[in-house]
DNA sequence: TTGAAAGCGCTAACAA
DNA sequence: TTGTTAGCGCTTTCAA
């Protein structure tokens, strides 16, 4: 591959001056630029970005880790990461883990030797704490979803806020059975929905166990008979087929809002609480490039929390058992 | 951060025994090599795969160009190719296209600086020929979904098999009445279908233009009164939205199969023809690993096509109009 | 089995 | 405005 030397030498001038052609650093005359670009296109010469960034202990790369959960949305946001870092000239570096497989471990010392300028991660917990530490120093580290590590900026969701919010609607609804199927960070949103309605959720009407499957859902259904469901992501899906097998039609047997947005939830007019994905994929970019480019050194305001927010759709009706007593 | 350097030092060795532990590219004697080890693991030595990668011209790094067109798979199959590249210790750059953003002509000069090892992308046309020209003596050209250059190696999905096996089955139902809603070039699996039964299907019943909106859907069917609709990725939710707006059951009033298998067609009980995802990263990483480590130059078995496979499942009728005329 | 040293392609002083 | 040159951290002959 051509490289700036063959550049220089065709085009009579020093090295010198091609790179600065090349990564602006310092002014050329225009002349002579127009020349270099010329043979530069003609022997299809590419800057080598691995001597640049060898040099500059500066790669332009920045990289991230996607955790198993497939919530199709984290794939959304790295494409509207990827799209923003792009425009100001940064690559990205993906990697994916996997249940069984790439440990988070692996991944991150894949970073670290490819040089990224920053990570992005969602650390579940703090088990490569070692790792992340040597890190701290030349990498900007940035959690997403999650706020694992204090001492890191983290752009998260108030899910509990999210939760909170849908419940109170179906609450509002004169629902009073709503049944919960999801994790346990959230749920508190779900209590406190009740708190403030100065009511109490009947016991067994949570259910946070994520390998809990159709069959299982369908059977809470039977025996608590909730006039409302609300479901967190991965869960939703089980709830669907849970409703079709007992023949429950929404939202006329049932009420169901579901937590996270997604296609066949806005397909099948289920009211959802969505994720403001733009606005995460800008705020977390933009505390990127401050890290990268700005003079800041850490934290100051690293800490970002975004509202989800409720798209109202056609899965909640009243409750039909009135709205007072159960 | 630590370099082989002050590695080698600590250790009272030379900087060759020092890589030849971490490259493995030559015997180091076994206490050596632990004592190596240990000391690197104590200063948290990360071998940087910059300089590695500029003294031997090759970078472990494979460049995925994704299109804008957002087919949910190909964030799906983005995954699989990532987890089986990063068994074999490649990593993955990504770069996604956008309409009105970023042109593909960027995204490959961006993997060509990067000097990725091999580069896999979707070029709907030739107009980046001279760019991929250039690339093609040292890095591994892998075309996904298309086959739009001949002399370079592909994976492609036998599109119009797909359509022709769904349309066939609509067939067989008694269905003659079937609207395609969908793309210019897998119709022709449509029209082998018709013919293959022995058939010509009616006038208006074949829509090919992408921008036809949830209206125009409409408007088609109210006006064709198709018994059966077979869509394509993109087109499929308009017409699920139309049949939700004029009211018309699934599969009592009209069939459908649906082109691209998703979660929502899965959760709605949409017969669909689905992508081998798996089969196409394996056999893809399996073409790009023989390029890369085998001896292979060039093409050579370098054209690869899958079948799509139809799923089963509940939104296929026969048609209530007879088997035979319509 | 190990070490010394050249050099991958680039940038950034420093000099001119 | 341009050129010379010393390295960035690594691999890899060649010698020992």
């Amino acid at each position: 591959m051509t490289n700036i030397k063959e550049v220089a030498k065709e085009c009579g001038v020093s090295v010198a001056t091609v790179s600065r052609v090349f990564s602006g650093s310092d002014p050329v005359r225009p002349e002579t630029r127009e020349r270099v670009l010329a043979v530069a296109q003609r022997l299809g010469y590419s800057p080598n970005m691995l001597a640049r960034g060898l040099k500059k202990a500066r790669t332009q790369t920045v990289g991230i880790i996607i955790p198993s959960i497939d919530n199709s949305f984290y794939l959304g946001i790295l494409k509207q990461i990827e799209i923003i870092l792009r425009k100001k000239g940064y690559r990205m570096l993906v990697s994916f883990l996997q249940h069984g497989g790439t440990s988070e471990r692996d991944a991150i010392s894949l970073m670290a030797s490819s040089r990224v300028d920053a990570l992005v991660f969602t650390p579940r917990d703090r088990s490569n704490a070692d790792l992340i530490g040597a890190l701290r120093e030349n990498t900007g580290l940035f959690q997403l979803f999650t706020d694992t590590y204090e001492t890191i900026d983290s752009v998260t969701v108030d899910d509990a806020g999210g939760v909170r919010e849908a419940v109170s609607l179906l609450l509002k609804e004169g629902h009073r059975r709503i049944l919960y199927v999801g994790g346990d960070p959230r749920v508190s949103g779900y209590y406190s929905a009740y708190a403030d309605a100065g009511l109490t959720p009947e016991d067994g009407l949570v259910c946070l166990d994520w390998s809990a499957d159709e069959a299982a859902v369908c059977r809470m259904i039977r025996e608590k008979k909730p006039t409302a469901v609300f479901s967190v992501a991965g869960q939703s899906e089980k709830v669907w087929s849970a409703f079709r097998s007992l023949s429950l039609k929404v939202p006329e047997d049932v009420s169901l809002i579901v937590y996270d947005d997604s296609v066949w939830a806005r397909l099948l007019g289920i009211t959802a609480v969505a994720h403001p994905l733009e606005e995460i994929a800008e705020r977390l970019c933009e505390r990127i490039f401050l890290r990268l480019e700005g003079n800041e050194t850490a934290g100051e305001g690293g800490k970002i929390t975004v509202s989800p927010f409720l798209i109202r759709r056609e899965s909640v009706a009243p409750s039909a058992s009135g709205t007072g007593n159960q």
